[in-house]
DNA sequence: TATTGACATTGACGTAACGTTAAGGTGTAT
DNA sequence: ATACACCTTAACGTTACGTCAATGTCAATA
């Protein structure tokens, strides 16, 4: 089902012009632009954006947004896992701040004394946001792709993006009769791999290996996959593992 | 004591920038500029850089914070209490987000479905704006003061600033022979009522006259009142009630 | 006294993420 | 045809700083 612009913003709590926005920095495209040149969004339209907000809520640059969601690593479910988190942590956060208040009032009717320092318990907000950016950005796997990212205009992205989706028809293979080490197949891998290399992180043998093994259990990749082909998320699996298997 | 700006800076986890900016937009003024040019803040400094941190922290613009802080009707204790409502009321929304992250987990994992509205859930931040804004800018009185300061330059706002300085110090009288019925202090507090309604908002005797009463509370006015003439709070509330009185 | 490093100032340009306005097209109901 | 709600693009503006440059101040040290 398809819902217009006013309608996905109402639904998420956004504004128009911020989908509008969105779609113009490329990174949230709407699903179709209808003959009358309106944007439709679709159920996976609303599933990005939800990841974004979520992001967004974590004070995450929209520019490193679009880059976290696009990584071939990228997992929903840990990603959620680590919203969580982070949330928790602003709760605390939320906690201390509310104790600040306390204090402060108690303070002022004479009951106690505070020191300078304690009447801002609370609002530094550094160490959150070092945890929002922990999983994504702490190790220097992600500030290198941020890097890379940071540097590529709007179109580098987009050809970037339609590289990645041509590599991936190619890995799934819309040859029914093509069997996991068709040669196709392997060498499109190959090619995924310096893909992977060249436009986000440094990434080995083993580490495909272990996003094959990712993809089936996400279903943003799995539905994808499976979309060129039934079994597509296992296929590619099944490939990946042959191609690490031979370049060890 | 004083500090300097890096060291009140790191004592409130904000940018020396930010103090800066704060104090270009006569937002937060330091205590004393040194001879040597260097900006210096003292405790009453802190106490204003933290209100206006947890105004900051609820989304209010600066400029509205400006107003807010500046009005002759602002308490700190009753800000205080807001602001915890308003905390209290973010943290629900946190557990909203947390329980949404909860829900789009057991989706995605089959476990449940859910509508569209439901992957947005928390979000939308709207209600918790309005209760930011509500005790500050739901009532007419609010609105109408904005209306105004919004339209002041800021050599405006400082004049306006130094002239509620001048009638402060009329209305407490630095003569001490004067008493609360004292021609002067009379006049002076019917000046001030005309210089509320001309730059903040409209107000009748009666309303003044809680002001007086509620000063006498607030640690902040009674400390200004109290170093022009001891018992400088009371002296100020006496008057008051004299010239409502006298004007009912 | 000179040097060095930390910190201060002002000035000025730039930025992220939209908000707002204008002009004009589309869809639907009357 | 009309009216209203919604759509588009374009373009300017806003808020709250971040960043950089140039230069002055302070205090410790050689």
């Amino acid at each position: 089902m398809n819902y217009t612009i006013k309608e996905i913003a109402n639904l998420a709590g956004v504004t128009t012009r911020t989908l509008r926005y969105y779609d113009e920095i490329g990174l949230l495209n709407p699903a179709v632009i209808g003959d009358n040149g309106y944007r439709y969004y679709d159920q996976k339209s609303l599933m990005k954006l939800q990841q974004i907000l979520f992001f967004r809520e974590l004070d995450v640059p929209l520019n490193d947004i679009q880059l976290i969601v696009s990584r071939p690593d990228f997992n929903i479910l840990q990603a959620l896992e680590e919203h969580r988190l982070s949330l928790q942590e602003k709760a605390l956060r939320l906690e201390k701040l509310i104790e600040t208040i306390d204090n402060t009032m108690e303070t002022i009717k004479g009951g106690r004394s505070m020191i300078a320092e304690d009447y801002f318990a609370g609002f530094d907000e550094s160490q959150y946001k070092a945890e929002a950016r922990e999983s994504w950005g702490k190790t220097s796997k992600y500030a290198e792709s941020q890097k890379k990212w940071a540097s590529y205009s709007k179109e580098k992205k987009e050809a970037i993006k339609t590289e990645g989706e041509r590599l991936t028809r190619r890995m799934v293979s819309e040859n029914p009769a093509a069997s996991p080490d068709d040669p196709d197949v392997q060498a499109a891998i190959g090619e995924y791999l310096a893909y992977i290399n060249e436009y986000f992180y440094t990434c080995d043998v083993d580490s495909l290996r272990g996003l094959a093994d990712m993809w089936v259990q996400d279903p943003r990749f799995a539905e994808n996959y499976n979309k060129v082909r039934s079994g597509g998320a296992e296929f590619v699996r099944e490939a990946v593992h042959i191609f690490s298997d031979r370049h060890k």
